[in-house]
DNA sequence: GCAAAAGTGTTGTGTCTACACCCATGT
DNA sequence: ACATGGGTGTAGACACAACACTTTTGC
């Protein structure tokens, strides 16, 4: 038996987000967020990634620690994929979620909120797109991840300006309808980096 | 016995910092961060009260949980406090401390830079600030939190423009050496509020 | 030629830093 | 009067949104 001072039930759970065909979706497992409990002296990633195909992810980082409604800990990650490297499974719109555990609602809150923060201050974007792309593919995933409308003018140039997008070899062919053809970017880096640290009180030249 | 599916000991620490004359201020207990273990079912805050005097801070927030070297989990808060209400304590000057544990020195390090972070883009200097305070007195208490030097002037008008500072009635009388008499303001709201949410990618009007 | 899609030019707006200058007080 | 610290005016740099316009394709 466990006496009151023993410490309680841990659990990693991830909030996995992918963008695909414009809509933000979340990834279930058997009908709520995947979780697994720490073993003893496990590490929090560890236990993760046997609810999480982490390995399968392009960006993971910590969300909160929060105490569940039956008093246990969870600790949660935001995880993101790309839709071509994205496991199978049972993934949802966010908009349209089943009815979750008023904890997981909120998780999955708190995963769309940061999300947006961190679009617009860092090259996020990378872990949802592909290797390579047009300004049009990253527009909708932008739409779908922002959750607003997003000018294509104006992403190409604020990417561009901030180095975060650079041109890759070749063009995307049009499709029947015509149109000219897309010139294709990446992102130039796979890993996360802040491109606008200070909107304002930059430190003195 | 605690066999092998057992969770670990689980501990809730604080980063709790002032900004006094011109230095930012970590409070030290025991030569070490504050910090106090969980009991079963004891939510996080409560177990963080036992280790800090929560109700003295203006604000506290989450940073992140870790597992410690010795393979207990621990989950930090950054505290902050005006001077004028901080409890008495071991406090020592982030750029000097004393050697401490290396998970200890990396969330010092943690807290400093999310309080950067976080002065660029909310109101979050109200919960350094004294109730009422003059630009100067203001850009004192930025220098040593944002720990690079900052323009009073333009203090002033980047905080006032964003309402996040209004005018307080009176003026400080200046001292022996003459001066004009500087006008006192104070912070709009006394909770975390985000004043520059998008930088970039803003939703279309 | 015409529609469709991609991409560039340009304008206007807002926010920031820097610095010159003016204001109000003590001695 | 003059030194001292407080505060405003203003100019220049930059980043952004919006939108008109040009380019390149399919049909």
């Amino acid at each position: 038996m466990i006496d009151s001072t023993s410490p309680d039930r841990h659990e990693a759970i991830g909030v996995v987000l992918r963008a695909c065909e414009g809509q933000l979706e979340v990834l279930l497992t058997s009908g709520a967020l995947p979780g697994a409990t720490l073993a003893s002296r496990e590490p929090l990633e560890a236990a993760l990634a046997r609810a999480v195909d982490v390995s399968a992810l392009a960006h993971v980082e910590q969300l909160e620690t929060l105490v569940l409604s039956d008093c246990a800990l969870a600790t949660a990650y935001l995880g993101l994929v790309p839709v071509e490297r994205a496991p199978a499974g049972d993934w949802r719109p966010v908009g349209s979620l089943p009815r979750l555990a008023a904890d997981h609602a909120a998780l999955v809150l708190a995963a769309r909120t940061r999300l947006r923060a961190k679009l617009s201050y860092t090259n996020v974007g990378f872990a949802l797109a592909p290797a390579t792309f047009t300004i049009s593919e990253l527009r909708e995933i932008y739409t779908a991840a922002l959750e607003h409308d997003v000018s294509a003018t104006n992403l190409q140039r604020v990417l561009v300006r901030r180095r975060v997008l650079e041109r890759a070899d070749g063009r995307r062919a049009p499709g029947r309808t015509g149109g000219r053809p897309a010139a294709l970017f990446r992102f130039r880096l796979g890993r996360l980096e802040v491109t606008d640290e200070f909107a304002a009180l930059r430190p003195p030249r």
